[in-house]
DNA sequence: TCTGGGGTCCTCCCACAT
DNA sequence: TCTGATGTGGGAGGACCC
């Protein structure tokens, strides 16, 4: 019998929970709707260009799944009901899980809006143990909330993901069948719980890691765990082949970290419809660099690199960059390096996307003074009391009441209103040269 | 199939300073 | 003064995740 990874090193063995809602995006919806219970369900999938961010059980029991081309899971389940997105209802949904995790322990994770991770190594003396109480979050998260979440317990984070997966629902074409809900790794049980799962479970074995592996003979997580790490590390670099190799023999001692920091905030569009010139495409960059502005300053961060991210029609993706002097959580700033950016760019093959992230964050509450205003006792600059004034305009009515003139002008400036989030472009009609209406001719 | 949006992390290359 | 080794930071791209 193998012996625990960790009872190997004489360390205290870990209780780690992965909670992981079941289908949220869709339940939400179906929270909402009850009407919709029992057909397939597709949120996301809208406009030319969109991909499903989640599907009902029913609709994936005809092959939709997340990420799919909306114009394929139309083919395949013609008769489901497309539902665009509602990214301020998840936020708010998902806010009321978290709260309901840290009930449990102040170690909560969040890894999206829908899964986090929790430690509750320390909470079994006062809650009993961690299978009890990951039945006892499910029960509580039915009964607060309304929606099922499935839960994995295991000595590690990496084990405590595999688990979840086996304790969720399945798809049939006879409707969802129901997991076991809860699925524990035992201690002692690590090995022979993950050595027959296939090397594509490991968290970071992508498609083309997977190929890489594939070509040393890899199938399973047994076959990754009989590779000489010199070996992986040579196909996959010394980072991926290091951690392949522990995670292959169930050792993860990554902690689970209540509170993460971003380290980027970004922003990016796909159009509707491919754009050919610097002017249309750079038409987006006013309300893209306000929005990302609008959030570092709501994070009190501050960003000294700004990148411009252009995906052509080819679907070839470049990347242009600056770092600053003095880090910025200005709009106009961050709009007049993007279009320096920009301008460098030769978009004349066609330009399906455009993007703008802000980088090598920093606090931004404490703001370092430049050569140019050196009196102290002046105001910090007119833009940021601008700026400040902007944020609580918008903190009081709302993030659609107020932005620049010319998205007034465009008409586009109420995409900025929370709930909004599309998955994918929604249609032309959300930029100056588009449409008007809300987007929602389904 | 015709591929979103928002992230993180890693690797490689290059320029520059020591 | 020149050269090579080394470290570091920036820029770009790739892979992966949800």
């Amino acid at each position: 019998m193998t012996s625990s990874p960790q009872s190997q090193t004489g360390a205290v063995t870990r209780r780690i929970l992965h909670v992981d809602m079941d289908a949220f995006f869709v339940s939400v919806e179906l929270l909402d709707h009850p009407e919709l219970r029992g057909r397939p369900v597709v949120v996301g999938g809208g406009g030319n260009r969109g991909v499903v961010a989640a599907a009902s059980y029913e609709a994936r029991a005809y092959g939709v799944h997340s990420a799919m081309g909306s114009g394929m899971a139309r083919r395949l389940c013609p008769h489901a009901v497309f539902i665009d997105g509602r990214h301020g209802r998840y936020s708010e949904v998902s806010g009321e899980v978290m709260a309901i995790f840290a009930n449990f322990t102040p170690h909560v994770e969040p890894l999206s809006l829908d899964e986090a991770f929790c430690d509750v190594t320390r909470s079994e003396r006062a809650l009993g143990p961690a299978v009890e109480i990951a039945h006892q979050i499910r029960h509580d998260v039915l009964a607060g909330v309304g929606l099922t979440c499935s839960v994995g317990v295991a000595p590690n984070k990496f084990l405590a993901k595999l688990a979840t997966e086996q304790a969720k629902p399945k798809a049939s074409i006879d409707g969802p069948v129901f997991g076991p809900g809860v699925v524990v790794v035992p201690d002692g049980d690590e090995i022979e719980f993950l050595w027959p799962l296939p090397v594509s479970a490991v968290w970071g074995v992508g498609p083309k890691t997977l190929e890489r592996l594939g070509r040393l003979g890899v199938v399973s997580v047994g076959d990754l765990a009989a590779v000489p790490e010199r070996a992986l590390i040579a196909s996959v670099g010394s980072s991926a082949g290091r951690h392949l190799h522990a995670l292959a023999w169930a050792r993860d001692d990554r902690p689970v970290v209540a509170e993460l920091t971003p380290k980027s905030i970004s922003h990016e569009e796909t159009f509707a419809h491919d754009r050919f010139d610097v002017a249309t495409i750079g038409a987006e960059l006013p309300r893209m660099a306000d929005a990302v502005a609008s959030r570092l300053r709501g994070g009190g961060l501050a960003s000294r690199t700004i990148s411009v991210k252009v995906r052509f029609a080819s679907f070839a993706t470049i990347t242009r960059s600056i770092t600053l002097g003095a880090p910025t959580d200005d709009g106009p700033e961050l709009l007049a390096v993007a279009r320096s950016l920009l301008d460098s760019v030769d978009v004349s093959p066609g330009v399906r996307l455009i993007g703008l992230a802000a980088g090598n964050l920093v606090d931004g509450t404490v703001r370092q003074l430049r050569l140019d205003e050196t009196d102290a006792t002046a105001p910090a600059g007119d833009r940021a009391a601008v700026n400040s004034a902007i944020d609580e305009i918008r903190g009081r009515f709302g993030s659609g009441s107020i932005g620049p003139a010319r998205l007034v002008e465009q008409g586009s400036l109420r995409r900025f209103v929370q709930g909004q989030q599309q998955w994918g472009p929604t249609s032309e009609a959300t930029t100056g040269a588009d449409r008007r209406d809300d987007g929602s001719g389904r």
